[in-house]
DNA sequence: CCTTGTGAAAACTTTCACAGCT
DNA sequence: AGCTGTGAAAGTTTTCACAAGG
C-alpha cells in the first residue's frame, strides 16, 4: 500500500468525522460542506479537507460532500467497511461493560468472543458472548479470522496475557490495563489509560 | 503560572512516566537514568529529558534521577500532589466499572460522588460511593470543592448532562459518551472514545 | 566515563492563500 | 458566488549534538 506519511492525528480524527456524518445522516442531511461537518467538532474545515486529501478526492467543488458516499469512503479508509470482529480478554467489571457497550456497532465493530481464566466465569454468557478459557483462543481466532483483541485484565497480568494473545494470532491490541506492554515491533498496541486521561485534564485545568 | 508553550503530548506523557516510576520504586529502585525510565515505554530518553526540561531540572548529571523526588515533582507538575476528588455522572455498566476501578488511587485521584436520574439507583451505594439525584450536584461540588467530572451517560443525554454539570460548578469533563460536547471555551473537555481507539488500531493494522 | 540539560537542526503538522471546478 | 483541494508558509514537536557536571 503506497501512501504518503499520514499524520497520526489525521487518522485519529477519521472516526470522529465518521461518527458526526452518521449523526448528520440521521438528521436527514444528503449533502454537507466541510464547514458543516466540522462545526461542532472544534476542528477547522481546512483541517478536515487536508485530512481527506491524504486519501483522495471525495467532494464536489462548489457543492460539498455526498453524506452517504463519504460515510462509505471513510469506513473503507479506516478499514471498517466490513464488520470487524474482535475478542476481549478479562471479563471483570470493565470487560463486561465493554462487551455490553453499544458504541461499537455503528462503527462496524463487534466483540464476538471473551476469555478469562476464572473457572466460575468460563462457560457463562454475556449478551450471547460466550466466556471461554484461554487455551481455546488460538482455535477461536483462526476460525473467526480475528486479529484484534482488547485487554481488560489487572495490570500485573497484562504482559503475560498479551503474549498469549500474540501466540494465538492477535496482531493488534487495545490495552485498558494501566501498564505498558513489551512486545515485538510488528504488533500494534493502543493504550486507553483512564488515570492518564484524567491527569491530562487536571493539568490543563490548573495551567490554562 | 508563567510557562513556555508546552506540547500537549508532553503533558500526556507525564502520567506515563509517573506510573512507571511508581513501579520502579516498588521494585526497590532509588536512582534511575532517563534510559531506565523510558526503557519499556517506547519513548526515547532524550524525549523524556526534554519533556522534563519544560518544568525545571530534576536530575543529577552523571548520576540520574532520585526516584522518590521525581515522583513527588511529577505529581506536583500534573497537579495531583494532593488527592484530587472527582464526580461521575451516569451509573450504568461503564460508570459503575469506573467507580470500582483500582487504577485511580495510585495517581491520587478518587471518585467521591456519583449521580444518576434513575430513581431506582438514587440512594444506593457502590463501594461506599452514594448515588445522588442530579439536583444535589451544586451543593455537593461546593461542599467538596470539586471541579472535575466524568460523563458516562448515553450519547444522546451527554450534552444536557454536561450543561447541568457546568451550571453546578464543574470546570473540566472527561467524556466517555461517544459524542462531542458543545460548551463554552473556558471548560476543558477530554474525550475517551473506545470505538475511535479501536478504529485507529484497525487502520494501523491494515496500513503498517 | 557516565548522564543530564538544552540550543539548534530536522521532521512533522497545521494554517494560509488561492487555483480550479460547479 | 460558493466550496473543494493543495502547494507553500508558518508553526510546532522531536531529534541531534554537545556542553556541563558528578
Amino acid at each position: 500500500m503506497l501512501k504518503k506519511n499520514i499524520p497520526g492525528d489525521t487518522i485519529k480524527r477519521l472516526p470522529v468525522y465518521l461518527r458526526n456524518l452518521l449523526n448528520l445522516k440521521k438528521e436527514g442531511k444528503k449533502i454537507v460542506s466541510s464547514k458543516e461537518i466540522t462545526f461542532s467538532l472544534n476542528i477547522s474545515p481546512v483541517q478536515f479537507r487536508k485530512d481527506l486529501s491524504y486519501f483522495g478526492k471525495f467532494g464536489k467543488r462548489g457543492v460539498g460532500y455526498d453524506v452517504d458516499n463519504l460515510i462509505k469512503m471513510l469506513k473503507k479508509i479506516i478499514g471498517i467497511d466490513k464488520k470487524i470482529k474482535v475478542i476481549l480478554v478479562g471479563v471483570g467489571r470493565l470487560g463486561s461493560a465493554l462487551i455490553r457497550y453499544k458504541g461499537f456497532s455503528s462503527m462496524n465493530m463487534e466483540i464476538i468472543g471473551a476469555f478469562d481464566n476464572d473457572p466460575n466465569k468460563i462457560g457463562k454468557k454475556i449478551e450471547e458472548i460466550e466466556i471461554m478459557s484461554m487455551d481455546r483462543m488460538p482455535e477461536f481466532l483462526k476460525r473467526n479470522k480475528i486479529e484484534v483483541g482488547i485487554i481488560c485484565v489487572p495490570f500485573d497480568k497484562a504482559q503475560e496475557v498479551a503474549e498469549h494473545m500474540i501466540k494465538s494470532g492477535i496482531k493488534g491490541i487495545l490495552n485498558f490495563a494501566p501498564t505498558r506492554l513489551n512486545l515485538s515491533k510488528n504488533i500494534f498496541v493502543n493504550y486507553v489509560d483512564m488515570a492518564s486521561e484524567l491527569g491530562f485534564l487536571i493539568f490543563k485545568l490548573k495551567n490554562l
